[in-house]
DNA sequence: GGACTGCGTTCCGGAATCTGGAACACGATA
DNA sequence: TATCGTGTTCCAGATTCCGGAACGCAGTCC
């Protein structure tokens, strides 16, 4: 009851902001009963409200006031809407602060550009690992064997210079440890280019990755290294907000939880 | 399971952003045994991530996104940020609005003013309506046996100001739909002033209420009145955009949720 | 070292809750 | 009136939950 509420709750997303039980009931493959109850209870619970008129659910008020309240409950997070606010501010370009969750790369954070931008990097949207700046690196600095672990067993392509070969891509992650920040450019949508670097804690694991992206054209691939700097030093400034120290002892350890 | 949960969940607040498993037992009143499974169960579901070291729990980022999710999702709430921004901008003091949740008034959306505040009106949290202007403004346009139904039995003394008799409070909700606004001066706290506006939507009923609040020292009694037209200003087009219509024929109606 | 304290987990039989196919309700089309 | 699409209710069998007691594990104080 309690890992199928977060399954409804996961069926939402900006672009289905409701929905109705029989559509809940398909897409989670229950009885339309059983559906029918659940949302009854979950809504009786206050994660949903019930639209009087079509009798569709959506996501709550109180749910509304509980997230708020999480994204202040993590200083990554709370820390991190600053160095977002900046970067975006110096490069014109979105920003998104992204964790590792279940193998993909998460966007927790976002603040959009002010410019045109295709709108692909919303908030709780996840990412595959191999084609984005993002979960690059986020995994750059995992052991070798966690990052198989956590890939999938193929690496679909999806966009024209997607890394679709294992090896390849671990030879792309070494790259990203050596100059310290990730790109992905036309790899996870023909549009799109992306600039990353790896957050740390006080411990030295890498526990988030902040992330700048545009349309190519306003990227094109021989000034992408332009845009390491800013985000590199907004990532190392938050990371010495999270306690980690470039010099100290605490430096060795790059798991993460 | 489910109304234990967002139980669970409730016990968070800008205060307490992570809890034990005795500490919540104890505020639950259930044995620490049962608060133990329900904490891993809730944990393991998503709502809650266990912090590695102290063990403790606090509020997910898988929540975060889910509430960022909920508050896009109604237009209410959506087209209130734009209002309480500029209400902000234009006042110089802070802006809630504000919604009716189990007979309360629950702020769901803030900003905050740049000027020194009393940090007071959090999101999520909730006020009693007899003794603030957004609980009047919620409660002005409602049946009164409804009103009577909301309010508790005995009015309690909040601060110097503090409205405890009710037919004393409905006599000021009268004055309320008669001037259109609500006001609060040292009602709930006796460093507190606050003015408020009913928001409509399309079917008139009242659904929310844009409030400003601020030290007393900032806005004296007397020129309490002064703060009204932009509070109402911004409600009025909250409500416009909501399918308010003032000459419509759908004022009728101003029950509803 | 040894006893103690505080926090948290695990165990287990009785009790409470959930499940899903079928039947039912109800408004909107046709 | 018949039909369709949505959503709720029913009920016996299966599943899960409950909470007192016992246990594990660090710290901490003599």
């Amino acid at each position: 009851m309690l890992g199928k509420t977060m399954s409804v709750l996961e069926l939402f997303s900006p672009t289905r902001r409701e929905i109705g039980v029989i559509e809940a009931a398909e897409e989670l493959g229950r009885p339309k009963s059983t559906v029918s109850r659940w949302l009854a209870a979950i809504a009786a619970a206050g994660f949903l409200d019930r639209d009087p008129e079509s009798g569709r659910y959506r996501l709550s008020m109180r749910l509304a006031v509980l997230g708020d309240l999480a994204r202040n409950s993590t200083s990554l997070q709370r820390l991190a809407r600053a160095e977002l606010q900046a970067l975006t501010t110096a490069t014109g370009e979105t920003s998104n602060l992204a964790v590792l969750m279940g193998g993909e790369a998460m966007n927790i954070e976002a603040v959009e550009s002010p410019r045109p931008i295709l709108h692909v990097g919303w908030i709780g949207r996840r990412f595959p690992c191999h084609a984005t700046a993002a979960g690059k690196a986020l995994l750059a600095w995992r052991d070798q064997d966690e990052v198989k672990r956590l890939l999938p067993r193929r690496l679909p392509k999806l966009a024209s210079r997607t890394i679709t070969d294992l090896d390849e891509l671990l030879h792309e992650l070494a790259r990203v440890r050596e100059r310290g920040y990730s790109t992905a450019w036309r790899e996870l949508e023909d549009d799109l280019a992306a600039v990353g670097a790896p957050v740390r804690d006080h411990s030295g694991a890498v526990v988030g990755a902040l992330v700048i992206s545009a349309p190519v054209s306003r990227i094109p691939l021989k000034s992408l290294a332009a845009y390491a700097p800013p985000v590199l030093n907004a990532a190392q400034s938050l990371s010495a907000q999270l306690g980690y120290r470039l010099d100290g002892a605490a430096v060795r350890r790059n798991g993460g939880r």
